[in-house]
DNA sequence: CTCTAATTTGCAAGTCATGCTAACTAACAA
DNA sequence: TTGTTAGTTAGCATGACTTGCAAATTAGAG
C-alpha cells in the first residue's frame, strides 16, 4: 500500500472525499505487516476516533482492496485478513500463537504450472502452518492469545486440508 | 474415505448406530470427487430421504472428518467442501466453472520448509486457481453454474491473495 | 456560506456453522 | 416380541463475519 500522502493524492484524483475516518486508516494500515482484521482495525481505530463505525472500516478496506492498495488474505480461520503488502508473497501462520508472518516466495514458484495435470494455472496460493520462532523456544507457555472467537468444530479440523509435505 | 460397508464396521466398533442418515450418506461420500458442501450433499440427501435434516449432514461429516475419513478443504469461497479423498493431493479451482479438481502433487513438496525462513513448517495447503479444461476452449458461454450466493464485495477479491506464479 | 454528491452510521439481513435439547430410535438384553 | 437406554436426529436459536440499505452527515467545490 502507498503511504498516506500519497493515497490522499489518489483518493482526490478520483474525487474521494479524504475523510479523517479513512485518514485514519491510511496511517494504520500503512507500513502495517501485522495483517490485522477489520475488527482489529476497528479496536485499535476506535480508541483515536471514538465512534467510528466498523461498517465504515469494512468500506474503506474494500475500497483499498479495490484499488489495488491491500490484498485480502483469508488463511481459513475465521475473519480475512488485510494486507497491505501488495508484494508477491506468502504466509505463515503460528499455530500456536496465531502470528502471520511474511513468508518471500523462494522456491513456490518452482511448483508453478507443472502440478496442476491440463488446467491454466493463473494463481497459486499457499499458506504455511507451523510454529514461529517464539513458540520453539523451550519454556513458551503456549499462550494460545488467539481466540478467534469461531467455535472450534470444522474449524479446528480445516488444518486437515494442508496435511503434508515439510517431512521429507 | 473407507467404502460404507467397512464405515458400517467402524461405526459399530465405536458403539455408534448405524442410523439410515449416516447409511444414506456414507453412499453419498464414498468415491465422490465432487467436493461438496454440507449443503450440497443435504439437497441430493433429501431427495432420497425427505425430512432429513442439514445440522445432521454438519453433524455427521464433522463426525466422519473427525474420525479421519474426511478431509475439510476451505478454498477461500463460500462454505467448507468435503473431501473423502485423504491421500495427499491439491486443489484446482475453476475461476470460470468454479468446478474443484484433484491435483497430484508432483512439485509442491519442493517448496517444502526452504521458503519458511526460521519457522518450522508442519504443513502447507496450496490451491490453484485458473480455468479448467473444458472452460479453456474456444466457445464455452461463460456459464458460471457455480453461483455462491455470498456476495461478491470482498469475498470476490479474495483471489488477490494468491497472486503469483504461474507467469515465469 | 451554500449546495450537493460522497460518505458515514446504525441496523437489518444474509451466509455458514455450531449450541442446545426435546423427541426419537438403533441396538441389546430379557 | 418387548422394554430399556444410550446415542441420534431435527429444529430452532445463536454466533461470527460481512454486506445491503437508507437516513443523517459532511468534505469539497463554487
Ligand atoms: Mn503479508
Ligand atoms: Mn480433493
Ligand atoms: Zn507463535
Ligand atoms: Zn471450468
Amino acid at each position: 500500500m502507498r503511504s498516506p500522502t500519497e493515497l490522499a493524492q489518489v483518493f482526490r484524483e478520483k474525487q474521494l472525499k479524504l475523510t479523517p475516518q479513512r485518514q485514519l486508516l491510511f496511517g494504520l494500515l500503512h507500513d502495517n505487516d501485522s495483517h490485522p482484521t477489520a475488527e482489529s482495525l476497528f479496536e485499535i481505530a476506535s480508541k483515536q476516533m471514538p465512534g467510528i463505525s466498523l461498517r465504515t472500516i469494512y468500506q474503506t478496506l474494500g475500497e483499498l482492496a479495490d484499488m489495488g492498495e491491500l490484498q485480502l488474505v483469508d488463511l481459513g480461520n475465521g475473519a480475512m485478513r488485510f494486507d497491505p503488502n501488495m508484494g508477491e508473497h506468502q504466509h505463515f501462520v503460528c499455530g500456536s500463537c496465531g502470528a502471520i508472518h511474511d513468508v518471500d516466495i523462494t522456491s513456490a514458484p518452482k511448483l508453478r504450472a507443472g502440478s496442476a495435470e491440463g488446467f491454466a494455472v493463473e494463481e497459486i496460493g499457499v499458506v504455511f502452518h507451523g510454529r514461529c520462532d517464539r513458540c520453539n523456544r523451550p519454556n513458551h507457555g503456549e499462550q494460545v492469545s488467539q481466540h478467534s472467537k469461531r467455535s472450534p468444530g470444522i474449524q479446528a479440523k480445516k488444518i486437515r486440508q494442508v496435511k503434508q509435505a515439510s517431512s521429507n
